[in-house]
DNA sequence: CCATAAACTACCCAAATTGGGGGGTACTGT
DNA sequence: ACAGTACCCCCCAATTTGGGTAGTTTATGG
């Protein structure tokens, strides 16, 4: 089956440089090549891509939510970030906007045709450096001040539920679950919910 | 700089198979072989693997607890999975645990190989159907019934803030809060915030 | 230009929740 | 035998929550 590209990125050379690359291939048809997000959004549903390369430190629209344009619009579209940015928090904005790869700058041509090549396999492509970041993103801390107990009850906190509930669903008194939680913010020294689930979430506790 | 490789793989001919594999090349030795994880673990300071291959369904311990026992008592060596599992909930913990890595066992042999290289060069090697279960994980809703007022303001309740400390934060008085919430709770059919929590959560609102 | 939706403000109230104080048991390793 | 740790339970005052009701302003699209 071809695959239709369209290509977003301002700088006019690397634009037309993927362009020329990826024509070469016979299943491959860059079928729209835009300087900014509005212009391709404009003809979204005409070029109707299965894959999109998207820059993301564009004029106006950012890829970031142009990604999210496009995914709103074209929910089956694949996009590819190609960008020079691999800092956590522009990875993972650009992943929750819905791109399905992500890809620096500095990586070679070839692996620009692989990660497509990848993409349309159902894999989701990534520099390596991103795909630490994002496999690290799982990682508890291994070396928790909590016990247990405490961090069970902990997550519970995070998704919202009162102290009753909770005695609930473990089985102990609404008395114990409080007692734990003293010991929880004595511990993560904070005196309340919040600053508890900040905390939590900063040290990757749950 | 030579690398230390321990095997943990219950299937005695997979294990050797790995072994002769990897000690082809001069950069890798395979310090440790076993087919449970007790074994390992018992061994472990003796053999300081930087890499460890890991089979999830083992006989006593599994791979994912091992995985965690391993990383708070290791937290440098590199954790590659090799397994048969691809459900999202096995990955997930497998990373939760701390792996760097997830392979299925039908990746061919020179894949082995190139994950570890990856691991070492600082990557985090998965197969492609892995990799495309983890970027999905970040994918917000792209249809949310709420309005981005709403949705903004979910997300505080999940972080487990007040009404009083939410309308603090986002300049407007704790009585509109209280409006948005109600709001929030008629589209999301839910009567408190524990439940709406869960809702945003499972269909990716926030 | 009008209709509609979103965002905002305000007040009432009963019930539930929260955080801080206290006291107590059981098991571990030294 | 003793410190340390984890676990369990009760009380109380202050705050929070969820539900009801009633209205204004702002912005956008047909």
């Amino acid at each position: 089956m071809q695959q239709r590209i369209v290509i977003i990125e301002d700088n006019q050379q690397i634009r037309e440089a993927f362009t020329l690359l990826l024509n070469l291939r016979d299943d491959f048809s860059v079928v729209g090549n835009y300087g900014n997000c509005e212009e391709a959004i404009k003809n979204l549903s005409d070029d109707a891509p299965n894959i999109v390369l998207m820059d993301i430190d564009l004029p106006g629209i950012s890829g970031i939510e142009g990604t999210k344009i496009i995914k709103k619009n074209l929910p089956a579209a694949n996009i590819i970030i190609i960008t020079v940015f691999e800092n956590g928090k522009t990875v993972f904005d650009a992943l929750c906007a819905g791109a399905t790869g992500y890809l620096t700058k500095n990586s070679d041509r070839d692996r620009l045709m692989s990660a497509i090549d990848e993409v349309i396999k159902g894999g989701a492509p990534m520099s390596s450096k991103i795909a630490r970041l994002v496999v690290q993103s799982f990682q508890k801390n291994t070396n928790s001040p909590l016990t247990s107990r405490e961090t069970e009850i902990l997550s519970q906190i995070a998704e919202g539920k009162s102290y009753t509930n909770i005695a609930d669903t473990i089985f102990i008194s609404k008395e114990t679950v409080k007692y734990h939680i003293k010991n929880i913010y004595i511990k993560l020294q904070v005196n309340n919910k919040a600053d508890a689930i900040k905390r939590a979430n900063e040290d990757r506790l749950i």
